[in-house]
DNA sequence: CTGTTAGCGCCTTCAC
DNA sequence: GTGAAGGCGCTAACAG
């Protein structure tokens, strides 16, 4: 009735458990005829070694653990596909936690993480970074992706979005632009903060007026935010989204509306999700090789585990990664020529 | 510098290990004083439980598994986003583990979960089913989605892709169209193959032609294929594809072409993946609440779970989602008013 | 080469 | 109300 353990195999074999385990396991030496009847009765009883159980033996679960404040939209399925992907090549389990709005919330998935992965990758801009992710993990090697590029000396992934969004305007500027208005993304999420930042830094720069309207990093919020301009009468000659996903928001806000883009007025957005190259006119944007980077941060993650228990230490603790942008119709109109590095994205059903 | 344990816990405090126990998961009765005493030497300590360990005694993981086949597209991120929601409002892990391409990788995969997790929910379209998942997660409880509508007795929640693919051909049927292609997903898919199935019976019962091109679920096959078509000289009145995402490629392919949608060429899709609502025209299709699909999906295994371990039997084995047409531009031209039922969706950075 | 024996960290009867 | 002891399933020395 209940699952066979390793104790029933040795048993049914008339060995000890300790040869079941190294037969199992693949360490130590084993007699050819020994090997032979342990895998006959794992056979005959399918047995299925606890994982659980060896964990708590080995001190490894190879499994790691993230930590996301949500699961919305493109951005986070591509970086969990990357970290799958760079997880089961590397033989991990990976366990995904999300939906945390507040700190205490996301302090409370850290912590019951502990005992069940090796190390954690964490994303969390509501978390005021270093000091929840230490306290709370223990020993726990922990890979931060939170978005502060001032970080402690913690290691780290960072996007530079100051430096991208200042690249996105400046696209913007050179094609003749001077009223480049701004969708923000939400409040407290200090990526759109970033953002916004270098937005207002290169407006400034230009001797521009920067036009703020506030924005979730939803589509919907994007739609909104579009249409609110131009309820005002405003009418930007272009508008430089705090992601993608406003940006494609504010398209449609505009093709509602009769504007054409980029004709009337051109759009930038920011992470190059897949849905960019696929709406029309396709979105010239700032690109993140999203699942590239959650690979890097489970390839990261790993050396930190391994360098953790070995008692090295870590050489590059943060690494910047730096948006490309990527100019495509909806800025430039005859973008056709420039615009052949549009991915093609797959699907399942 | 290790982590501290219960024992080091109860050290602390001057009281048993058994007392902290009883203090943390709150089981049994503790007086005051002692609790106290507890609570002080668990914040002195920063002491986290290690719930590998606790998992090990209480045999509850509080995890669950998903196998998936892949990690590509927006069906599996909304799949999972269901999963993860309805998983944390049940105070469950979520390990999710994908691209299994061969039956033996996914079973695997399986094997591993052992020990790690308290249920798990199977999609995979390759594997063929019970036996597999049966035989090699012992007495796991297992939810199926892998699309076999003709399962054996195991609790499972399919598609009706049959009953769906018929109503959409059904839908550009009415509309006055008897040359209607068809673009296939992938070969091995049962998914797929239903899909298709439904397509060429609709067709032969309105005594029309089956017109077939294959695909993969990718945008990209979607593109090749309906570039094919046109190659040929074939102009179909419409297109059913096997999915959104193909039907997506679809309608760029024809767009760069020349062709005209709806008006030339209707297009309908399947799943109704976020995109479809965003694309211009926006994409009529089969829609299936996949978010809503996974939540149902953890629900019931929660409760397969609990039934398990009760030694309760299971009501209803097999539950049906049944697609719901969705009529938008693609299809119809003048579909403005039927189709605000496009979903908004959501976007992180 | 193989068996015996400790734990891994925690929960849980069972006496006190 | 509290403590002592056994055990969850497995691995890892350590003897033989």
């Amino acid at each position: 009735m209940k699952p066979a353990t390793i104790r029933d195999v040795a048993d049914l074999a008339k060995v000890s458990v300790a040869s079941v385990s190294r037969v199992l396991t693949g360490a130590g030496v084993v007699a050819e005829p020994t090997r032979m009847k342990v895998l006959e009765a794992v056979e005959a009883l399918s047995y299925v070694p606890h994982s659980g159980a060896r964990s708590l033996s080995t001190n490894r679960t190879d499994t790691v653990g993230v930590i996301l404040p949500d699961l919305f939209g493109e951005f986070f399925s591509e970086l969990i596909r990357g970290m799958d992907l760079a997880a089961r090549s590397a033989g991990l389990h990976l366990i995904v936690s999300s939906s945390h709005d507040d700190a205490s919330d996301a302090a409370a998935a850290i912590r019951s993480m502990r005992g069940r992965v090796d190390g954690l990758i964490v994303l969390s801009p509501h978390l005021d970074a270093a000091n929840l992710a230490a306290n709370l993990a223990g020993r726990l090697p922990v890979l931060l992706m939170n978005g502060g590029m001032n970080e402690a000396g913690r290691p780290s992934i960072v996007v530079d979005n100051h430096g991208g969004a200042r690249v996105a305007v400046e696209h913007l500027l050179s094609l003749g632009h001077r009223h480049i208005a701004h969708i923000g993304g939400p409040k407290g999420n200090l990526e759109a903060r970033e953002r916004q930042e270098g937005y207002v830094e290169a407006m400034r720069a230009a001797g521009g007026q920067p036009l703020i309207v506030d924005g979730d990093f939803t589509q919907a919020s994007g739609h909104r935010a579009m249409q609110a301009l131009l309820a005002e009468g405003v009418r930007p000659e272009a508008v430089f989204a705090g992601n993608d996903m406003m940006a494609v928001g504010a398209l449609l806000a505009m093709q509602d509306a009769g504007v054409r883009v980029p004709d009337d007025v051109a759009v930038v957005g920011f992470d190059d999700v897949p849905i960019a190259a696929l709406v029309r006119p396709a979105l010239s944007t700032m690109r993140i090789e999203i699942a590239e980077t959650g690979r890097r941060a489970v390839e990261r993650l790993v050396t930190l585990i391994a360098s953790t228990s070995d008692g090295g230490s870590e050489s590059d603790i943060r690494e910047v990664i730096t948006p490309r942008l990527i100019v495509r119709a909806s800025s430039v109109g005859d973008a056709a020529a420039l615009s052949l590095a549009a991915p093609s994205t797959g699907d399942r059903s």
